[in-house]
RNA sequence: GGUCUGGUAGUUCAGUUGGUUAGAAUACCUGCCUGUCACGCAGGGGGUCGCGGGUUCGAGUCCCGUCCAGACCGCCA
């Protein structure tokens, strides 16, 4: 070893120690006569002290060395007669008695502190130098932290960490998936896993009983700040289990983690349905750090004579609390924000329930106090409240009073990243219609089971038929969600047809797991949870990008490998492929 | 595919109505400095204003195109 501690242990106990540290230099301070030199490494920052009296040609050394040389300095450990509290190592400092340049570096293109000067874009270029800041450290740190817990806790409960494969099938449902071309079957292609899905429910069928992997899946979709081309889930399935068993469980597994990482107690997870949630919050994933609930007004705002109102399917509002003192201005910029393309709704009505008892509202033409009291009894509101008023398409309006919700949630500071709001969202749908097509597509994907008493509508109307699905919602992000799986090969056969697969189509593409269904499959179900976003959130981060040592960026590229590339002919002759665009020369 | 924001020194940014030699901070280099830890002081170097075209006597500034980056919508079973 190089060296003898770490750049982050040395304290006054160790005083007239000789020691030896190795790390880099993070800035030193050259006063004339002696020179401090911080050298750092991942446990923390020492200082090396260099004195022209003591040893002139060392201390010349010492001021030659820039930010980032890579350095292995022995001296003896003194107490500081200047003690700087801010750092753990902050009483002491090392004489330093000989001084090795074990490599030099460039000048940085950014600072590498907690507050640097550097861009996004300069950070993804140089990652590895990204990296050696303490946030970014600290943030891999916590990655790795839960991915330990989470094994404990899964080994635990006789989880078996099985690997799948990552060259596997590419299969229509879903989102689009990266392709490998296969050189020894020339002119196929391997697809990199969307999840180990279908491999999960094999493992149940041989056996494996509780299965579980933290396993990169690939989907070839627009990146967003919590979306990753490549992205990490903990992968769960089990077999003989209800619902009720897979929510206890990883309700348990989310219990632990919270409690180990950020020493924090749940309680247990309120349940809410699908179509509670889309009629309460407008949204499957519901932040229910804050209340704000929606409510809807159509009894009392419709028929008298206010048209935008009368000709809507749905009027909906959320009351804000002490908000009835909005200038103008701002209720302007509320309006702006719902008329946004991304929220796209025509306008907003404001009811503002004065302090002293009057209301002012936008829509004074067609509504009266009396009425306008109406809506306050509906909202609960009292003297002093906001309420905020839209109509329209009911799903269409749900999902921009949704989007309002949470911005008055972000304005108004209820979505303090340090609390926490779990609950498990149950009762998916099973089917989504397409609204341009009229074709059905799944959901949450083809092998979910329905309900067993919503089966007899499957013929009938398929779009009412309920799932046994489920997803965890934590602070209105999506971490997770599963489902119990069909084990049976006519049910599942039926759900292909349903799904507009033809018998073939669902024997080429998904055959394999239908002939296993006819040797024993146990019934199963299971779940998945976005790693990367589970660590962010704990991170009190929304974006993944800092939990992740090497993302891609906006373009999914990486652009400090500078992938994707071209690859030569040689290559493509090898792989029989051809590119088909114009390559600029 | 769409909407929006941005691109000026190594870096982060400012740059007025289109008008003289494009600035600041920081980083870097040189010199001075024995208790610094955001060290201090003095000096210095550093610019294809993303790229291409246009308008104009004159463009960092206005217009068109394009590239890059970021946020969001679509998309993400």
């Amino acid at each position: 070893m190089l060296r003898t501690h770490t750049c982050g242990e040395l304290r006054i106990e160790n005083k007239g120690e000789q020691v030896t540290l190795c790390g880099w230099v993070q800035k030193s301070r050259d006063l004339g006569g002696m020179t401090f030199v911080d050298v750092r490494d991942r446990y923390g920052v020492t200082q090396l002290v260099f004195n022209m009296e003591v040893n002139a040609e060392l201390c010349e050394a010492a001021r030659k060395l820039g930010r980032e040389y890579v350095i292995e300095a022995t001296g003896i450990v003194a107490e500081r007669s200047n003690k700087n509290p801010n750092m753990p190592t902050g009483d002491v400092e090392i004489n330093i008695e000989s001084l090795k340049v074990l490599n030099g570096s460039k000048t940085p293109p950014f600072t590498i502190e907690d507050d640097t000067d550097g861009g996004e874009e300069l950070r993804m270029k140089y990652r590895y130098l990204d990296l050696r800041r303490n946030l970014m450290r600290n943030n891999l740190e916590l990655r790795h932290k839960l991915a330990i817990e989470a094994r404990k806790y899964l080994d635990s409960l006789q989880f078996l960490e099985v690997e799948t494969p990552y060259l596997i099938k590419s299969t229509p449902e879903g989102a689009r998936d990266f392709v490998v071309p296969s050189r020894m079957n020339q002119g196929e292609f391997y697809a990199l896993p969307q999840s180990p899905q279908t491999f999960k429910q094999l493992l149940m069928v041989s056996g494996f009983d509780r299965y579980y992997q933290i396993v990169k899946c690939f989907r070839d979709e627009d990146l967003r700040a919590d979306r990753q081309p490549e992205f990490t889930q903990i992968d769960c399935e089990m077999a003989f289990v209800t619902q009720e068993d897979v929510l206890q469980t990883f309700e348990g597994l989310a219990k632990h983690l919270f409690k180990v990482v950020l020493d924090r107690e749940v309680g247990d997870f309120p349940r809410m349905s699908y179509a509670d949630a889309m009629q309460q919050y407008g949204s499957d994933k519901p932040d229910t750090r804050f209340g704000m609930k929606f409510v809807e007004l159509n009894e009392v705002a419709q028929n008298v004579g206010f048209n935008v109102f009368d000709a809507a399917e749905l009027v909906v509002g959320i009351c804000a609390k002490g908000c009835a003192n909005y200038s103008r201005k701002e209720l302007d910029k509320l309006t702006d924000f719902v008329r946004r393309p991304q929220v796209g709704a025509k306008g907003l009505v404001y009811v503002k329930y004065n302090e002293d008892g009057t209301f002012k509202s936008s829509v004074d033409k067609f509504f009266d106090a009396d009425q306008l009291k109406k809506w306050a009894d509906a909202f609960g509101a009292v003297p002093g409240d906001l309420m905020l008023v839209l109509a329209g398409d009911a799903n269409k309006t749900r999902k921009q009073l949704n989007e309002l919700r949470l911005e008055m949630g972000e304005k108004l500071g209820l979505r303090n990243p340090n609390d926490f709001a779990c609950l498990w969202v149950v009762d998916f749908p099973l089917l989504e219609q397409d609204e341009a097509t009229g074709h059905y597509h799944a959901m949450h994907h083809p092998f979910t089971s329905p309900k067993q008493e919503d089966l007899h509508l499957l013929d009938t109307n398929p779009g009412a038929v309920r799932a046994n699905a489920y997803d965890m919602v934590i602070n209105g992000a999506e971490i997770g969600g599963g489902s119990i799986r069909i084990h049976n090969k006519e049910l599942q056969q039926k759900m292909f047809s349903i799904l507009g697969f033809t018998e073939e189509e669902a024997q080429a593409q998904f055959g394999f797991l239908m002939n296993a269904f006819e040797y024993g499959a146990p019934p199963h179900g299971g779940a998945a949870f976005g790693f990367d976003r589970w660590v962010a959130l704990y991170g009190g981060q929304y974006d993944i990008k800092d939990f992740i040592a090497f993302p891609k960026n906006n373009s999914g590229r990486d652009v400090m490998i500078d992938a994707p590339a071209n690859i030569d002919n040689e290559q493509l002759d090898e792989l029989s492929l051809r590119i088909a665009i114009q390559q600029e020369q």
